[in-house]
DNA sequence: GATGAATGAGCGTTCATTCAT
DNA sequence: GATGAATGAACGCTCATTCAT
């Protein structure tokens, strides 16, 4: 028997995903069940398991989901500017911005970067190439900052890990307690931190340690 | 009904302790249980039930020694200057360290971090109050060059959250995937970008945006 | 998401609940296992596990089915009566001859009411509303008696505590062991006692103590 | 080595049975575990399996204890009288004090009741034993009367069974739920009803059914 | 005699997965 | 395609019992 309508099949593994994604954003990983999967999407756990074999294969789908969403919210905000400077500081705001008003896609991005941390083959990949995309596209601001002359000579990959371990650091803090810090006015403060040191070649500021 | 042997009772709970420390270090806190936990100890499970009553009472125990594991190992390098730029550079340098050499902790805190940012109430206060030390002990450096007259006007706690979470993020990444940049530069870069940004109040290098 | 065989559902509960009730007539109480439950029934823990969320589910299940099976006995027999004094007497006699031809009933029934004696707040409950109905049905022949002017004035519930107590009392040691004493003959001077209780208001039997 | 003080052993002996006998009241069979029985005697586990090999034993030993003191309690107070009828009624008003006031040993009675009702065989010939000499007991009160002239001629035995069956009735459904009926009134109509039904020998009162 | 550390079988329960319908 | 009944391994935990000290 072929298959009679290919659409159906791309809608439930669709609607399995986002549903999966909202489930685990509600409950977190470690509650996250088969029979909750099948209660959020409104499918039978033998649906669920017709179209993911294992659960793990959902898991997955969702993570790359997450990596998704997150690339084209900030895809969109940046593509705007042709300002280079705004390029970095856009990156930045704008992954401040997302943490802040949907926390679920951090929260998530935990619950995974936790189980990659240690041997979990699984997402471990996933994880590894989230972060290095990160890291490259926050290296492009970096770039085509010294392109124009405008930023000190640093290697852009290194800078690219600050910028990126700066964003879901302080991150991290702020889902932990909101009252703890001030998560705009240090948002603010990394962000200058930031294009403050990449334009001040000049100065010989490095402490002699 | 005096104690007998007091030092048999600590030196198991000390020794489980440690056990699971490892064991988590080895396979992350969702892989443990309290089968492996008995395995690592190389007690059984009913002896190790004799000391903790409950997994969850291990754990919190295992969490309150890498806080003092962390502490210890900090304080030591710390304590030991009296130069106050050093003061702030030693806590970051002293972390990258820690966390190059002796990962398992940062792993676990990843564990727990991400157990915590749910509701987990077990963990929670414990991360909370752990993460409000370590901004507090960095906002320390911040507010001794204050004092001195060499840094900028800037909120030391969020400085602090600056600090402790440029120190998780990049190490977080490292421990992802250890080729994908350059550890060492990074904390460099990480550690003058902060310096460079206290000493430099006078010049207006805040973006006009 | 409709139901395709409810009947399927209702089928495995009751027999789930009858085979705990013969496991518990065969076994006690005390030694009644999920595993237990799971070969009297013929089906898996995990099976068992689909249809009660709790063990105490069942046994509950198990308590409203003794009291349901009560009364569905007793009343099949009383309804049939329009004599005034035979309703009190069949209620007594029916209650001996349940508790002598399906004794599993007064086992369990002992069961929970030993449970029930502490504080297990579980079972009370049931036990005190099956209690206070056959307490209630009891007291109803001696009020029918009082109304046709055949029973001397006696707070009836004090009597339908007296009867119930009589029925449970002789029930508990005949079970104990039967060749004890002659229950036939114990069951009819108590329906006698009591009877004759009722019938001879005029006459000052009562001890001056 | 031979025992130096053979008198330490039965102290200790009584000591565990006694603390035993206060545990099962204030908690119920169920729960108690050896843990329990060591905490409320004061002596370690250990300790406690010196003297007990199984905790089963123990537990047979506690029985005895309740037999014992149900007897003395009684023994006592009905020694005191040479009124036949009083006799009776002692026996009946004393039970019922008893369970009234001590309502613990009426507890355990049923605790162990319900254990042996099914093959329990370690409490069963203890607590036929126990049944069996209550109804002895309470049926001399009848052969007494009998002799005298004053009852009826019934099996004595039967009307044992009866006796006992009304005290432990009553009391189980009064220990279940206090206010559900007068307890005192109850016992009081039990003890007239039971006297009544004796001395009414010659009038015909048994129904023809 | 006395302790309590240690054992391990067995408990109720959860849950990913399979499969007859 | 879709269902949910059924499975069984694995979990945290309890507890009577043993035994070195």
């Amino acid at each position: 028997m072929r298959k009679k309508h290919p659409s159906t099949r791309e809608k439930r593994i669709k609607q399995i995903v986002d549903s999966t994604l909202r489930c685990i954003g509600d409950n977190g990983y470690s509650k996250v069940t088969m029979q909750l999967i099948s209660e959020y999407t409104g499918l039978s756990k033998g649906a669920i398991n017709h179209y993911f074999k294992k659960k793990e294969d959902i898991l997955i789908a969702v993570l790359n989901e997450v990596d998704r969403q997150l690339f084209v919210f900030l895809d969109e905000k940046i593509r705007k500017t042709d300002n280079v400077e705004n390029y970095l500081r856009y990156r930045l705001s704008g992954n401040f911005e997302i943490h802040k008003f949907n926390p679920a896609l951090l929260y998530i991005l935990f619950d995974f970067l936790a189980l990659s941390i240690r041997g979990n083959t699984l997402y471990t990949d996933i994880i590894k190439r989230l972060f290095k995309k990160y890291r490259y596209l926050s290296s492009i601001g970096v770039k085509l900052g010294q392109k124009a002359g405008l930023y000190r000579n640093v290697m852009p990959e290194d800078l690219g890990a600050i910028i990126v371990g700066i964003i879901i650091g302080i991150g991290s803090q702020w889902i932990m307690e909101r009252g703890s810090f001030d998560y705009d006015n240090a948002a603010k403060i990394a962000e200058d931190m930031i294009v403050n040191y990449l334009k001040n070649e000049g100065k010989n500021l490095i402490s002699d340690k």
